[in-house]
DNA sequence: TTTCAATTGTACATTATTTAACAAAAATAA
DNA sequence: TTATTTTTGTTAAATAATGTACAATTGAAA
């Protein structure tokens, strides 16, 4: 009953801004760290072709990819390094400011707290919420972790944005609840259970075990 | 240049074993969850609406995802719980017994030692790693964290299947190599930054700033 | 200036994935 | 027993994603 990635758009009075597939919106990210990479090399263009040896995407995928947003292309020099790295980051969000605050600080909900790349894509943390009396007031990256019942206050107050679920999977639904009643915009869901959210909340699943999954299955089918 | 999922199949004797798809194999984890979730109820059976009003897939995805592995369903039932489940299990790779170690002991890492889903998946933790002297000694779930200089010997020595990486993204190629030499089949791989493997290696890409780019950029399409 | 080479952006073709539709099977009700 | 209902497994249709091919454009070389 989850609500797919559909918006019509037929309702909404704006005349283009289409719908970003998500295949595409998987791979922006990918072309925006190799660009970055790229920043501090003495070169100025790339073209499709060297983007695609280096990424293993085929070329003309990233052509099209890229001209979904635009002509930013420089026929027979390929495209400026400087330019597409930064639409990248604009088309990204990245220089719309965010504010975040991490809900659970366990070992996992510490280590999102030491990420580095956050102010790089426009996240600002604010905030660590946990339930153990044992943990609340410990620091990490200069946060002191706050009592998880001042959240829904704190989050609203404050229009937090963004909170990364980082809580056991049983008070994940619960937890969500809170969130989405606080008023928060999207939840980055670590946790290891199904979690239900209203269709307009943005919701990122994280799940790692889905991974865990991942490499078991293919392990058997390479030893069949 | 990264191999893509193909595997011709072509120069491969074995008659059927046709490789399951990828986007099927992602949603098999999610049907496994589901349906353990189910095994404490008290009903037998589930039909594939059932599950689709639950989960958000269409019920013809899941008849057709299902039947990719033979015919588990009965007419005018649905689908026994156990016997979905345990064929899940199977399918899966579950059933085998898989080795693990994590290297880099930070929150991340630790975090990943503290995961309670390894048993059920058939996987057995067997050991960490880390450089840092400061850390080197110290204990989680029952493991004592070793000197990453060992992480060869001991990889190749107890036939290791999988290894989670959880270093800084610096040392992401550097330990990867370690990793492919000393004999590893499986990365799953939590650095930040793309890592290169020979295309026989299992790579799962556990990135997590492309979950924040991917919220990132959402929030501003709602915002257009 | 003209030709040649490089490389984009896009139309068309192909492949992959999902949905829709339904015949066949099995249970239940009449 | 026969009709009705349920629900699978599968075929065909629709949709989505990717790859191929190339005209158009631009820069550099002749």
């Amino acid at each position: 009953m989850t609500a797919k990635n559909e918006s019509k758009n037929s309702d909404n009075a704006k005349p283009t801004v289409k719908e970003i597939p998500d295949k595409i919106v998987r791979r922006l990210p990918h072309y925006y760290v190799q660009l970055k990479n790229m920043l501090n090399k003495d070169v100025e263009y790339v073209s499709s072709e060297q983007l695609a040896s280096i990424m293993g995407y085929s070329s003309s995928l990233i052509r099209r990819d890229l001209s979904h947003f635009g002509q930013f292309g420089k026929k027979s020099y390929g495209y400026d390094i400087h330019c597409l790295y930064s639409n990248l980051h604009r088309i990204l969000g990245f220089n719309h400011e965010k504010s975040m605050v991490i809900i659970g600080a366990g070992f996992l909900g510490r280590a999102l707290a030491n990420n580095k790349s956050y102010e790089e894509r426009g996240y600002l943390l604010r905030g660590i919420f946990d339930k153990d009396p044992a943990i609340i007031g410990l620091e990490f990256n200069n946060l002191r972790v706050m009592d998880v019942e001042r959240a829904p206050e704190f989050i609203a107050e404050n229009n937090i944005d963004v909170a990364a679920l980082a809580v056991p999977a049983l008070e994940a639904q619960k937890t969500a609840d809170m969130l989405v009643k606080a008023g928060i915009k999207g939840i980055w869901d670590f946790t290891e259970t199904p979690v239900e959210v209203p269709e307009d909340i943005i919701l990122i699943e994280q799940n790692m075990n889905d991974g865990l999954c991942k490499i078991s299955c293919k392990l058997v089918q390479k030893s069949k």
